[in-house]
DNA sequence: GTGTGTGAAAAACTTCACAGCT
DNA sequence: AGCTGTGAAGTTTTTCACACAC
């Protein structure tokens, strides 16, 4: 048994980063505040956020302190004001231009998906490298060459890229649009990119989607 | 303050079942671990795949430890033996016939969606309820009246169903699965279902992923 | 030497429970 | 009364660090 002197590094918390945890669950809160809204409530309580998206109402309090979120006691959370201090302090709301990659057809389909527009996200450009394609309008986008994509990253402010493409060419094409200077790729093609430091990427995985649903499904009739 | 006795309840820890966050990674290593083994690699060691993942080496061996997954001290894990043991502790790497709910851009793209099948899904059918689409074929897939859903998921025992049906129509959809007797349902629709519990959901909602990544990428640039 | 298995410690996260504001 | 804000306690998850197996 030796004592170990433990130099104890003292870890000094004044982290102003808000908890990962909690930075996923933001989105969730905003997208409830806003159907709140819509049906025209104009405040909620912590414990009604929190029946609805299935967290617990001291959790809810808790997140929105981590983010500087104040409720007033007696009364709840203002719906208006929330969301706009999310947005803010999730650097959203405001327009983001986004490039389509690949518009095969799941590219074909999110050019018709609905949802990005409610946070700013608007596809402003999709390109793709077939001639069949190239010069052909869906849904009100023209479809460009590839070839065209640096140039029109500057022209439209682009910072996000959705990369629908066959995984055999997602490698090489997340390559392109990062050297372009995109500084986020949200990946629907089933393999793990490698790319500088400087891009984010987040994964859309279906197949592990489906696992994790599989894997719910064999245990909940285990048990329960 | 009294020093508070401390009744110790003995959670008596023997639980089987695996932590929550590590069947969510558990996934990811399946896919990296067929990935090393189409490579040719026949073993690979924790600190190699935690790399390859962005997981300490410590946290991939307690994640296999949590799944009774043995490696041996000198050498590491065998890539093809991990790989089944995994499938058959996620209940996955059989045949699971999966059903496609709502034709329309997203549905087309899933039936295109190679990546399904590398664990065993197979989209047996496919339903929708425009005239327009019932009757066509779309990828070798035959589409079905939705009205002949809870038959075909009897003859084909069906136990999980992907639904891209419009916002609109997704809750009363999602419940007449549920009542066809389907255990899971992965929603594309951005919209939350309330469902009666037998029936576990898992929610892929694009607009959430984009916003988290807006929100990696405006800190990123911040900070580092 | 290399790399696993694992107690022990640390950190992250969640819930409890209640003082205090409206 | 109703509900937030928050220390304190509890739980889960991750990392450390090292004995031991190959």
């Amino acid at each position: 048994m030796p004592p170990s002197p433990t130099p104890r590094p003292r870890p000094e918390r004044t982290d102003p980063t808000p908890p990962r945890a909690v930075v996923g669950r933001m989105s969730h809160y905003l997208r409830t505040l806003q159907a709140e809204l819509a049906d025209g409530r104009a405040t909620i309580n912590s414990s009604r956020l929190g029946r609805l998206l299935g967290f617990s109402d001291s959790q809810v309090r808790r997140d929105f302190r981590a983010f500087g979120l104040a409720g007033r006691p007696g009364v709840g959370y203002e719906c208006a004001d929330l969301v706009d201090r999310i947005r803010k302090a999730m650097g959203i709301g405001r327009s983001w231009p986004v490039a389509l990659v690949g518009c095969g057809n799941l590219g074909q389909a999110l050019l018709g998906y609905g949802g990005f527009a409610r946070e700013g996200f608007e596809i402003r450009a999709a390109f793709d490298r077939s001639p069949r394609l190239v010069g052909r309008d869906i849904r009100g986008i023209r479809v460009e060459d590839f070839g065209h994509f640096a140039e029109s990253v500057r022209r439209n402010r682009i910072r996000l890229a959705l990369l629908a493409v066959p995984a055999a060419e997602a490698e090489q094409t997340a390559l392109e649009i990062a050297r372009a200077g995109v500084s986020g790729i949200l990946n629907f093609a089933p393999v793990r990119l490698n790319l500088p430091a400087a891009v984010s990427v987040t994964h859309v995985d279906l197949a592990i989607e489906l696992e994790q649903l599989a894997f719910a499904v064999v245990r909940h009739q285990k048990r329960g």
